[in-house]
DNA sequence: GTGGGGAGTGAAACGTGTTTCATTTTCCAC
DNA sequence: GTGGAAAATGAAACACGTTTCACTCCCCAC
């Protein structure tokens, strides 16, 4: 996953080339189809433990801010300056998730499971979601939906850069306009008939 | 590009091999590259053009229902259940939108923005945006902002269902769900100080 | 120590996206 | 009709993802 990283930095999706990720790892082409089924399979596990790392980041330094929107405004524009220092990876990465490939469907599943878990923290204005301490309470549905919405946007706002439609700014923008108004909308009185109605449906 | 689509129908983004165009479409492969110049551009054009179709489709027979929300919940049951009903064929354009090759670039915009178009006009009511019919107002900037944010939604959640991560039925429901949030912040007094907010930041 | 099995190897092969180019066909202005 | 340019052709070539397979190496239970 490094040599695929690290390639797909110099030179995108294209640069990762099988030979050249099993030659520079220092194994042999069978081996490493033994441990990712496809190129698609290792970049986008290789994105999911980046998150990993960014987990860990996000514990030791939460994002900070006066309250949920300042935050989520931080933590987006870290992940997304972190994404998009790095272009020709973030758009291969990009790739990989939106391949469809069944192989990576874990990965995205993990990924996605993490980031949702990232941005409650986020808006929370905590390190990070402890299911086990007392002193902190399981995700609400609410919560779920609009991190879950937020992380679409996000998303495909990135695919959208990754077209260049718009530039890393926009990304932050998009996210964060779609982040006021749904917490907004959370804060609204009548928002509560709308759940309702809502979960009854789910039901 | 309907042979394109007919094999991407079949077996998907890797059974749209470049000789079977060409050769399907009676064509010579030279003569393929000189109209697309990649596999992705071809699909992408097709989505385009296929959503061409759909404004027409609209334009006829528009999205009904007593207001804004029942309108987008019957279009996005509209768009979503044609693309779910060819599922290879919307996985391989989905694959193709996201690939981030530059030759894509204009189809994901012209796509980007006959989908804004037809959001819009599903959430007023009308069979499509004239601008120059004197009853009809260009796109308010809130307009454009919740049809862009749904757009979004629907399209990641578009590719989480084709990643295997949930079913149609999903893809819809996400994004009434944003439809919903947003719409009701939009109707919410506040609103106004987040606008005029986010506004000045442009400006 | 040894036998066996699993992991790793390396090289070849195949399919397919993409490019190239010399040749042929088409088509239109004259 | 004809000359010539533009487009189309077709075949070959190249690159790269992926598969296959016979062979080797390593490790460990016995």
């Amino acid at each position: 996953m490094d040599v695929a990283i690290s390639l797909a930095e110099e030179g995108g999706f294209e640069n990762v080339r099988q030979r050249d990720v099993a030659a520079h790892a220092g194994v042999a082409l069978g081996t490493l189809y033994k441990s990712f089924r496809s190129k698609e399979d290792i970049l986008s596990a290789a994105l999911d433990r980046e998150t990993e790392n960014l987990e860990r980041r996000m514990e030791s330094r939460p994002a900070r801010g006066e309250n949920a929107i300042e935050r989520l405004d931080s933590f987006f524009n870290i992940v997304t300056r972190g994404l998009v220092r790095k272009p020709k990876y973030a758009r291969a990465v990009l790739r990989a998730m939106a391949s469809g490939e069944p192989e990576v469907a874990s990965h995205v599943a993990a990924y996605h499971g993490r980031m949702t878990g990232l941005i409650i923290a986020a808006m929370r204005g905590v390190g990070r979601l402890s299911y086990t301490d007392a002193t902190s309470s399981p995700p609400t549905e609410a919560e779920q939906t609009v991190a879950a919405l937020l992380q679409q946007i996000w998303f495909a706002s990135l695919v959208g850069w990754s077209a260049g439609l718009h530039g890393q700014q926009e990304v932050v923008e998009q996210t964060l306009t779609a982040a006021k108004l749904l917490t907004h909308a959370l804060s609204c009185d009548k928002l509560d008939r709308a759940m309702e109605k809502l979960e009854k449906k789910r039901a």
